[in-house]
RNA sequence: GCCGGUGUGGCGGAAUUGGCAGACGCGACGGAUUCAAAAUCCGUUCCUGGCAACAGGGUGUGGGUUCGAGUCCCUCCACCGGCACCA
């Protein structure tokens, strides 16, 4: 009887659903076992696109599946879930090109997903599953940004706190208010040597009710702020960086775009700038991913530094991170945006700074970074004093100077600054070296950036000379300080979250705009806002580049956008929330994903993100394996950190971060071909000839890249697995090579892993379709290959080296063909093994050799230790590190014989004739090497 | 440009801690079975020279550390991911 896996498949796909095999039990759920350790196993929020899943989108579900598996019958209690990120611009594209509404679309793709991922065996508890575009989902992530909303960082507890409690401390006047809004503590700190004293600091009660409620904006975790924006009219809407060409025109369309400021929700990620940087400590991430986050959050220690102006009272303030090159400052640069460029600038330099602030406007920022290019800057014709020697400098704008970060002003120190040397030799600014480094050669013509010793750098009452850069840093510090020119600061690269989108197909904002621009947050028992129901979701386009934006909201009936509260009338807020919104949190509601009255349960969120330390053994917090590609590495898992700290501080959730160990998977990548004219043609019908490749009889180019629908590369697992089935596919994917590693799908290699299922089969099931299995014991041999086999792949599983454990398989099942009967105890071992990889065949084999339900929750097999012990061992034997021969010794041989016999050995004897001896390196049980010369 | 990663036979990969480079699979070649084919089974397969024993070379490039380097350090090259409104 052969191997019929359409029909096997199908079968335990059936019965898996009807027993609800994979469902996790929560804490007060029957059949939940207290006595077993949890286990929570989570892949990447997938988006349901239109055209399905490729082969490449499961590799890391596969993984996942094989992990929880695998926990099962390790005696965990598994969380396994799976749902859908499906707000988000492909429906909406679709709904204006097509006029077909997202949730039509959206619940059709994610209906197709489900049933190409029930088609591949997966083991998840579906009844936990959801989508962020559910209401009852969407309520709770409106829940969360009213949380947001409500809440302010209070640095003195570094932690987010509720609203109201600022207004108790206000009242209280446990604080001052300074001049632009900010908290003081106590009078004494408000001695700000920086700015000179604040003396216009006031209390609470002093402000009048309108202030007070500006006061509160400023400080609450979600806020509204102008930001600039890529704005293309022409479609009406904000672009990304990567929608906008060199050229600065859409990538759709080619309408010119324009930079403009925008009023939109922020949230204020930076508060938590030094706990994300920290709290990486806690987790078990790969480093590079973890690099990635601490590179991205950008902590540097420096100084800000007071320039005034030498003929205004205004000062331009720069951070630094050399503040001992203070002394080589030979000019300074604002950012185009800056608000002092406008008011410093001469009346005869100011045509042509505004025509450098224009061009500046239509370049990207990824552009403007870009250092390599030619530097491009003006004159504004001010001068500024260097404090240190009060030498008049001059002030240019420049577009490599971004006003998102430090204060959107530098100092330039052309000798040590490889942009500003660039910048310094374009326009024949005079350059200063300040620091001395003894091994670099003194006539380089760049700038020399490293550490090194003082130069040039004195004056009256301060002497960096001949110091060391960090003596040197300190030194001037101090100096700046004392005449409160500056101080000591440490400054981040990130920068607060933009949150607004003008989209249809998002979580509408619980936010009500009343007539005198006040804000009134939605009451949480009105949540949730749900989306009006519209035809056209269009965006209002424009040949006007000053007309303001008009989201796709603005077109809801006037009943939705219109509210009336206490005779108010109010306009609820048209922007939208992004995507990254509904993927912020879905790992905590898959917890307990069908509470109506909470976000989660508070028992549920414990049981499943909090691990049990009882025997001692710190563990990360969180989900216990997430698994997902490295593209996330900053900003998904960034912004889901930066929530779950949030829920943490207001005490939602117990634990501190969300994601204990994260792995990240390589991606599926195949060959794409094309024509003569670089049109794509589809893979599937290219053929190979000669070295050469065919489309319909004419050449065609192979390239590579990621499989996907616009390569014309893409092979779904829809056709593999009505051609080999399922557990062929989880295993080639798997057996491809490493999980994390980027690999090549090559669908001719196939039947590699096919043959070893078909084997596996005819080897415990004859061609009558009865057990070739027998009772009798396994010959020693065999039995220590198994035993051999079982620690492989335990190993092999513990550390997803899936594609190793899957060769010791094939190893085993091929000492198993020359047997007519295979003994009973090698073919439940065997099952048992490979039933994570390939479930469908081994429900079926462990049924056939007599079970009466699903392996799934059976004990994984264990080794026995002494079988595992040789008694011989095999020495390569090296000279000079080169392999010269081999011997054979019984493992307890002690290192003098060993060598006696290495060095009689034939060919080592023919190796070093003529040769001295120096030494012999026994590594025992590994290698011999024998030095001569 | 900046940040991160990867590079081993004809191909995918293995080598877990610095210790026999190429496990396992694909492909190719030879054989068995078959009227024939498919399927299956057995064998060979890093490169060069040699009938062979064997010798020499070999893990992107060039250098270094070491008795010994695919593995550690430095240099360069190529490719992949991210750069905040694709998510």
């Amino acid at each position: 009887m052969n191997y019929d896996f359409a029909a096997l498949e199908s079968k335990w796909q059936d019965y898996w659903q009807k027993h609800k095999t994979f469902r996790a039990a929560n804490p007060h759920d029957d059949g939940f076992d207290p006595s077993q350790p949890k286990f929570y196993v989570l892949d990447f929020f997938p988006y349901p696109s239109d055209v399905g899943l490729h082969v490449g989108h499961p590799l890391g579900y596969i993984a996942t599946d094989i992990v929880a598996r695998y926990k099962r019958m390790r005696g965990f209690n598994v969380l396994h879930p799976m749902g859908y990120d499906a707000f988000g611009l492909p429906a909406e594209q679709y709904a204006v090109e097509c006029g077909v509404h997202p949730r039509i679309t959206t619940e059709q793709n994610c209906a197709n997903m489900t049933r190409q991922l029930e088609r591949l065996g997966m083991s998840y508890d579906w009844d936990r599953s959801f989508a962020t575009t559910d209401p009852d989902y969407y309520k709770w992530t409106q829940w969360i940004f009213l949380k947001l909303y409500n809440s302010w960082f209070d640095p003195a507890s570094n932690k987010a706190r509720p609203v109201h409690e600022l207004v108790e401390q206000l009242e209280s006047h446990k604080f001052y208010i300074g001049p632009e809004g900010e908290l003081i503590e106590s009078p004494a700190r408000s001695l700000d040597v920086l700015a000179g004293a604040p003396i216009g600091s006031r209390h609470w009660h002093e402000l009048t009710g309108t202030d007070q409620q500006l006061l509160l904006d400023q400080h609450r975790l979600a806020y509204m702020a102008e930001v600039p924006v890529n704005w293309c009219p022409a479609l009406g809407t904000v672009l990304a960086n990567e929608e906008v060409t060199n050229e600065g025109r859409s990538e759709r369309g080619n309408h010119p775009v324009y930079q403009r400021p925008l009023r939109q929700w922020m949230l204020r990620i930076t508060a938590y700038n030094d706990r994300l940087l920290k709290d990486l400590e806690l987790v078990d991430w790969p480093e590079p991913i973890k690099l990635m986050q601490r590179n991205w959050i950008g902590r540097s220690q420096g100084a800000m530094v007071d320039f005034s102006l030498a003929n205004s009272d205004d000062v331009i303030r720069v951070f630094t991170t050399r503040p001992d090159t203070l002394f080589g400052a030979t000019y300074m640069v604002l950012a185009p945006e800056h608000p002092l460029v406008d008011p410093i600038t001469t009346s005869e330099q100011q045509a042509e700074v505004a025509e450098y602030q224009q061009r500046s406007m239509e370049r990207t920022e990824l552009d403007r970074m870009a250092e390599d290019r030619e530097k491009t800057g003006v004159f504004t014709g001010a001068y500024a004093l260097n404090p240190v020697n009060n030498e008049k400098i001059p002030i240019w704008i420049a577009d490599y100077v971004l006003m998102g970060y430090g204060t959107g002003a530098i100092m330039a120190v052309p000798a040590h600054d490889q942009r500003d040397h660039d910048f310094a030799c374009t326009f024949g600014l005079p350059i200063l070296k300040v620091v001395d480094a003894d091994d670099v050669d003194n006539t380089d013509p760049e700038a020399f950036s490293g550490i090194g010793v003082g130069v040039n750098s004195a004056n009256d009452s301060v002497n960096l000379n001949g110091l060391p850069t960090p003596q040197a840093k300190t030194l001037i510090i101090q100096w700046l300080t004392d005449h409160g020119l500056g101080k000591q600061e440490v400054q981040y690269k990130l920068r607060d979250w933009l949150f607004s989108r003008q989209r249809y197909w998002g979580e509408p904002f619980p936010i009500l705009h009343g007539p005198e621009g006040q804000i009134r947050a939605v009451n949480e028992s009105d949540l949730p806002v749900e989306l009006p129901e519209m035809e056209d979701f269009r965006p209002s386009a424009s040949d006007d580049p000053t007309a303001p934006p008009q989201p796709p909201l603005g077109r809801a009936p006037g009943s939705w956008k219109h509210v009336e509260i206490d005779g108010i009338l109010y306009l609820r807020e048209l922007n939208t929330m992004p995507q990254w919104a509904g993927s912020c949190w879905y790992y905590l509601r898959f917890t307990d994903s069908s509470n109506k009255t909470r976000f989660v349960g508070e028992q549920e969120e414990q049981y499943w993100m909090n691990h049990d330390t009882a025997d001692g053994t710190p563990q990360p917090p969180g989900v216990d394996l997430y698994v997902g590609g490295a593209e996330h590495a900053v900003l998904h898992l960034l912004y889901a950190r930066f929530w779950h700290k949030v829920l943490y501080d207001l005490n939602h959730v117990s634990t501190p971060e969300p994601f204990g160990r994260l792995f990240n998977q390589g991606y599926i990548q195949a060959y794409y071909y094309e024509d003569e004219r670089g049109i794509r043609v589809p893979a599937d019908k290219v053929q190979e000839n000669n070295g050469g490749f065919l489309y319909e009889g004419k050449p065609v180019v192979r390239h590579f890249g990621k499989m996907g629908k616009s390569l014309k590369n893409a092979v779904t697992p829809d056709e593999i697995c009505r051609q080999y089935g399922c557990d062929t596919l989880r295993l080639y994917e798997m057996y491809l090579g490493p999980v994390d590693q980027s690999k090549v799908w090559h669908t001719h290699d196939i039947v590699g892993v096919h043959r070893f299922l078909q084997r596996f089969w005819r080897n415990l099931v004859d061609s009558d379709g009865n057990l070739a299995v027998s009772d009798e014991p396994a010959a020693t041999p065999l039995r220590k290959l198994l035993h051999q086999t079982i620690k492989k792949v335990s190993d092999d599983m513990d550390r997803m080296s899936f594609n190793t454990a899957i060769a010791a398989m094939i190893e085993l099942n091929n000492a198993l063909v020359s047997l007519t009967k295979v003994p009973r105890e090698v073919a439940e071992a065997l099952v048992l093994l490979l039933s994570p990889q390939a479930p469908h065949i081994c429900e079926e084999l462990w049924q056939r050799l007599g079970a009466d339900s699903s392996l799934s929750h059976q004990s994984w097999p264990t080794f026995d230790p002494s079988l595992l012990v040789e008694d011989s061992v095999e020495y390569p034997i090296q000279v000079n590190g080169k392999l010269r021969g081999r011997l054979t010794v019984s493992v307890d041989a002690d290192s003098s014989e060993v060598k006696h016999q290495a060095l009689h050995d034939g060919s080592v004897q023919r190796a070093i004739k003529g040769k001295t001896i120096r030494k012999v390196i026994i590594i025992k049980g590994k290698m011999i090497n024998v030095v001569a010369n």
